[in-house]
DNA sequence: CTTTATGCAAAGGGTTTGCAACAAA
DNA sequence: TTTGTTGCAAACCCTTTGCATAAAG
């Protein structure tokens, strides 16, 4: 459907590491990429169901750190119980994530100067940085004043 | 021990919120802030039954929540399983941390305008960010060259 | 055929919670 | 006393894993 350059690279990424294609990776691998909203394991558990009805739930946690790794998916760390994931990171590599307290919502906004600012801190010191997440917690002042959040997307 | 105002005023913020000031919430908020390395929270009840013997699992942890909303402690996600706390935000407000993924260790370094420049972006969003987190993870330089890593230190 | 992958269900592991006993105020 | 707090252990919940079966190559 959606993405199909993401999806051909992951199953080409796969095959090279000796994976073997099957349909319940396909299937993950597609359910994974054809939105572009945050979910989590289970949720994608669920949408790739709708794919391939054999898909388990172990095989959804087996495959996720395969489509990490590749860096087209990226891992979110929300501050809730469960991990997040981002499919957004092809089309938009230097993003970061506002995590609104008021309507629990996440708004992805991009920072392009944020990774060599901090790279050059990090050189600095002896480090050459792998990955910089920001995250930023905030209340909403449409929110403050209004009673109400027109945000509804993540 | 070390850094008696700080624990005078978790002591004072406690008895403010209405709570009642117990031996095992003394020994806590002592181990909390008598190091100034990060630490889990089954260590710092280790180290908090070393002041009183009575101090139990569950009382840490209901204990903990305070002590980060008292805004001396700061909670850290590290990408372990257990959350770390870091006791050193009351005399380094602006800290973040390095990860080294040689070396396994956490090195903290100041930046003084990651707070403004986010803010900024934030703002021209709509939001008011009540907390700005960076996370670098890294590889070490030296251990790179020489195979070995000499900072030792959380 | 050989070897990797899968589903199932149980185990893991940090954190939370219900409850009766206990101790601040 | 009164009411909040504690310790214990069980419950939680997301994630991982062992194992017998299935399917990719």
């Amino acid at each position: 459907m959606t993405k199909p350059d993401v999806k051909e690279q992951i199953i080409d990424f796969m095959a090279n590491q000796g994976m073997r294609i099957t349909v319940q990776r396909q299937a993950i691998v597609e359910a994974a990429f054809n939105t572009e909203e945050h979910y989590t394991a289970e949720n994608l558990l669920e949408r790739a169901r709708k794919i391939d009805q054999s898909v388990s739930r172990a095989t959804v946690y087996r495959t996720l750190p395969v489509l990490v790794k590749t860096g087209l998916l990226r891992e979110l760390d929300l501050g809730k119980n469960e991990m997040y994931y981002d499919p957004n990171y092809a089309s938009h590599p230097n993003h970061n994530h506002i995590i609104c307290t008021d309507c629990d919502k996440i708004v992805e906004f991009d920072d392009y100067c944020l990774d060599v600012r901090e790279s050059f801190i990090a050189n600095n010191l002896g480090f050459r940085p792998v990955t910089v997440k920001l995250r930023i917690e905030a209340t909403c002042t449409q929110f403050a004043k209004t009673g109400a959040c027109s945000r509804k997307n993540s």
